[in-house]
DNA sequence: CTTAGGG
DNA sequence: CCCTAAG
């Protein structure tokens, strides 16, 4: 499709459902200028991928024009796919997945919406990875993708240089990925985020885009139907140009950031299964959506703060401090917060408070597991730079240290496992294994051995190998060394 | 700037 | 997840 279009619709589509207010109008047309920005100038190697999500974003947009909300859904994200002219192959899978998680939130609906917090959610992500991983996405994409995937412009030049792999299967490889992030996100922000809202409606806020799923949520509540929404939101839109105009020059004065974009993207799709789980609680929402408007207004008044007044969409309780305390390296935060901010209230709900020093906290998905050990066996432990960029470049919010706080983890819950006859492993194990299946345990293991996290190493050992005098840390097993792996792996 | 190690 | 020291 021509981008051009894209652009109209995207923006037209914004300023439909924003008008409603106009002091958000700033922010959203932040967010559609980012958008068409995006899709006018695409120069990252990310471009694919985000022009397919954007592209699909808004095919469910329009198909909600005409269908009920989660047909919509699953029409979109098909055509969507299948319109990129790529992973044809995956299709029937991402159907079918995407109609498993259809199932599962009407019966949460039906259900009165009692669903308990841990809720299935891991094993329908169980599921769906390993889907996933019988399609080559997770499993060894290095080795299994085929190359017929590789079809996207400029993104062959992003190799990083690794021997080996040829460029094509490396682009299918990040395609790949990038599918799966894609479809990882949906899962586990939508059953999150619809879960969670459901318990705690005050998770409601960690919406990027308040404006639009406020309005969403807003004619949810009123039970009017998606189209008819649609539909009210075009007849305004004369008002909405209006706004615009009038407050045209609160522009942001900063370009949302990569990661801003990325998290507004997957929040945008959360928003709509969110939204149709919500539909049946109308009545604190409407709280909510007072409730933010205050915060929104509130935080944009903040002095010092309005050179990014579309920041402010993010109302976090904590944030109002930040805002005063730090400075522009809050930025970053404020992207990040939110779209974590939604498997934080999940996994650590009353953090928030003074200094935490957790701000956000994101679970890892079993796909994230997986792709990282795929990482770490394609370049070795340390190399946890080379692995964010080529495996997780599509998840900002996971640092490379991030990565090597996840192995250190993995091997620790691998080491416990393998001594699960000891006490209190085995309550560890049960903890930290709970969601890993013996397929990623058993490449932990692997790597374990080859790749030896020293500290790890050392206290598991501590039994066996306990003499006072190696303080170093080394490895008890005549193993190779850490180095000497690195260096097989890389010639 | 990246990694390792500790909190 | 965060912070800091070391290369």
């Amino acid at each position: 499709m021509d981008p051009e279009e894209h652009l109209q619709k995207c923006s037209n589509m914004k300023c439909q459902r924003v008008q409603v207010d106009g002091s958000f109008v700033p922010a959203i047309q932040d967010e559609s200028m980012e958008v068409a920005h995006l899709l006018a100038e695409p120069r990252s190697d990310h471009v694919s991928v985000d022009g397919i999500l954007y592209f699909h974003e808004e095919n469910v947009g329009k198909c909600c024009d005409i269908k009920n909300l989660s047909r919509g859904f699953e029409f979109g994200l098909r055509t969507s796919i299948g319109g990129s002219g790529s992973y044809t192959t995956l299709n029937g899978k991402d159907d079918s997945k995407l109609e498993v998680l259809d199932e599962l939130l009407k019966d949460v609906e039906n259900d009165g919406l009692n669903v308990t917090d841990e809720f299935s959610c891991e094993d329908y992500l169980l599921d769906f990875e390993f889907a996933d991983k019988g399609a080559g996405l997770c499993g060894e994409p290095l080795l299994q993708s085929s190359s017929s995937e590789s079809h996207s412009p400029g993104l062959s030049g992003s190799s990083n240089g690794v021997g080996g792999v040829s460029e094509s299967s490396k682009v299918a490889v990040e395609l790949s990925e990038y599918k799966n992030d894609f479809l990882d996100n949906r899962v586990t922000h939508d059953l999150h985020g619809a879960f969670r809202n459901v318990s705690c409606q005050t998770s409601i806020e960690d919406g990027i885009c308040n404006s639009l799923d406020v309005k969403h949520l807003n004619e949810l509540d009123n039970d009017l139907p998606l189209a008819d929404s649609v539909l009210s939101c075009k007849k305004e839109k004369g008002s909405a140009e209006e706004c615009d105009t009038a407050i045209v020059r609160e522009k942001r004065c900063r370009k949302p950031t990569l990661r801003y974009i990325e998290e507004f993207s997957s929040l945008r799709s959360k928003e709509k299964v969110l939204s149709s789980a919500t539909k049946n609680k109308p009545s604190s929402l409407a709280s909510h959506h007072k409730l933010r408007h205050v915060r929104f207004r509130a935080l944009r008044n903040i002095p010092g703060k309005n050179s990014d007044g579309q920041m402010s969409d993010v109302v976090l309780p904590e944030l109002q401090v930040h805002k005063q305390c730090l400075k522009n390296e809050e930025l970053e935060y404020d992207e990040e917060s939110n779209a974590s901010e939604s498997e934080d209230e999940c996994a650590t709900p009353k953090r928030y408070r003074k200094d935490d020093r957790r701000k956000h906290q994101r679970m890892w998905t079993l796909c994230e597991v997986i792709k990282l050990v795929d990482g770490i066996s394609e370049y070795g432990v340390g190399r946890w730079t080379d692995i964010k960029r080529v495996l997780f470049s599509s998840s900002s919010y996971r640092t490379p240290i991030d990565l090597r706080d996840k192995w250190r983890n993995l091997l620790r819950a691998s080491s416990a496992q393998k001594f699960n006859n000891r006490e209190i492993e085995q309550k560890q194990q049960q903890h930290a294994l709970r969601s890993l299946p013996s397929t990623v345990l058993h490449r932990v293991h692997e790597l374990a051995k080859i790749h030896p996290y020293p500290r790890e190493r050392y206290s598991k050992e501590s039994f066996a190998s306990q003499v006072g005098s190696s303080i170093l840390p080394t490895r008890t097993k005549g193993g190779p060394s850490k180095s000497n792996v690195r260096r097989k792996k890389c010639t």
